[in-house]
DNA sequence: AGTCAAATAGTTTTCGAAAACTCTGCGATC
DNA sequence: GATCGCAGAGTTTTCGAAAACTATTTGACT
């Protein structure tokens, strides 16, 4: 009995939900901007219901903001709701990193080493314009930050700590870019991996939340010099 | 200049999200049945797509799984995902509230207090069949929580809380009707309002730390009598 | 000129049907 | 007798158009 496991056919639903999703967190549908129907429907290639649906699933997630009547947005960005957004995330992602820090198994382990590893070697200023971080970086140091996490056995502390992963991508992108060169991020990485994979849960946590602050801060702090 | 304030003219998308959520939150709808769009079409009065959206928004919030194709059904539960929800509970409404006695303010104080002096006037067992507890109480119960929790000025910290709360509810609902008289349950309420208003936070947390691990704990041993 | 109201244009929301797919039951084949 | 494949029934998915609504422009009136 092969019973041909599904070959994950997508449905159009699902394939215009990841691309919306991907172009927001990418940057390349500006906070507040408006999603409108007619524009969607040409650049998706299908019809208004499938971009509902889509949209549906974006406003619930927090992404995307409707309006009886008046459409759907890009969600915007806030002071206010970065300050909270930080705080959040070092509560629970420091949370979902103590899980897996407690409960991750040698494939976790390994699979951290194996992003940061990446991570390392990857160059982390686009050669085009060093002001900003590649995108093989920025792909990368997601990827990293992920893996630290992937070995939370709470499915449910696990889901949270990524959404809010998530919807930080979008403040990362539309903020001033970082001069903040005297940082050493790839020591902190570094010294995340090594309090990780040491086993070592209060330093690790402490690290991780230093870390998350650390972009919060020069993101608030105004481009003084 | 009187600009109407839109007298919030609900999309009919919106009013059977409520309606579904509200029947699989109420038990009307056992989980891991069939959502078929036929008897949902009968039993809303619209058509397929407004269907589709709501049941699209509810399973990003996952209170229902879809399987390309095979349509959508309520989510299933476990025991495994009762304890995680349980410990992601005690972790983060346990945060929500450390957030709401820092930074609650009067008004908040006051929703709290009124929301346990009603819960405390309200049978707590069904008048009809005694084993289970009243509509009204259950109803009061949530809102007592949920004031409790409302006070937190993080938005994304609450809204993390207030989705595991829902999420809870399927359990307390879905499983065997607790027989655990011994329980003190208006007791533990009022050391939580008390600690609470009390601004005590570090005591108020653990209590409510204790209330909810208390009730998993309940439905996960076996009914030995 | 300025203001208000009606008509117009553009969007969103909802619907019903066509297309695509899965499941069930029957019959032929080994 | 059991298994496989095929036809029919039932569902889900997608579409295009009609209906409902908002924003904008035009034109008349003070």
């Amino acid at each position: 009995m092969t019973t041909q496991l599904p070959i994950e056919a997508p449905s159009r639903t699902a394939r215009v939900y990841e691309a919306v999703r991907a172009d927001i967190l990418a940057g390349r549908l500006a906070p507040g901007s408006r999603l409108g129907f007619a524009g969607l429907v040409e650049t998706y290639k299908c019809s208004i219901g499938v971009i509902r649906e889509a949209l549906q699933r974006l406003a619930e997630q927090g992404l995307v903001t409707s309006a009886p009547k008046l459409g759907f947005r890009v969600v915007e960005i806030s002071e206010k709701d970065l300050v909270d957004l930080t705080d959040a995330r070092c509560e629970i992602e420091v949370l979902a990193l103590k899980y897996a820090i407690a409960g991750g198994d040698l494939g976790w382990e390994g699979r951290v080493v194996a992003a940061h590893h990446r991570l390392e070697r990857t160059p982390q200023y686009d050669p085009a314009d060093p002001a900003r971080f590649s995108d093989d970086w920025v792909l990368a140091h997601g990827e990293y930050h992920q893996a630290l996490l992937d070995g939370c056995t709470n499915n449910r502390i696990l889901a949270t700590a990524t959404m809010l992963r998530d919807s930080a991508e979008l403040y990362r992108r539309w903020s001033a870019p970082l001069h903040d060169r005297d940082r050493d991020i790839a020591g902190e990485h570094r010294a995340i991996l090594d309090a990780a994979v040491g086993r070592d849960s209060g330093r690790a946590c402490e690290l991780l939340c230093t870390h998350i602050r650390r972009t919060t801060d020069a993101l608030l702090t105004p481009p003084s010099s």
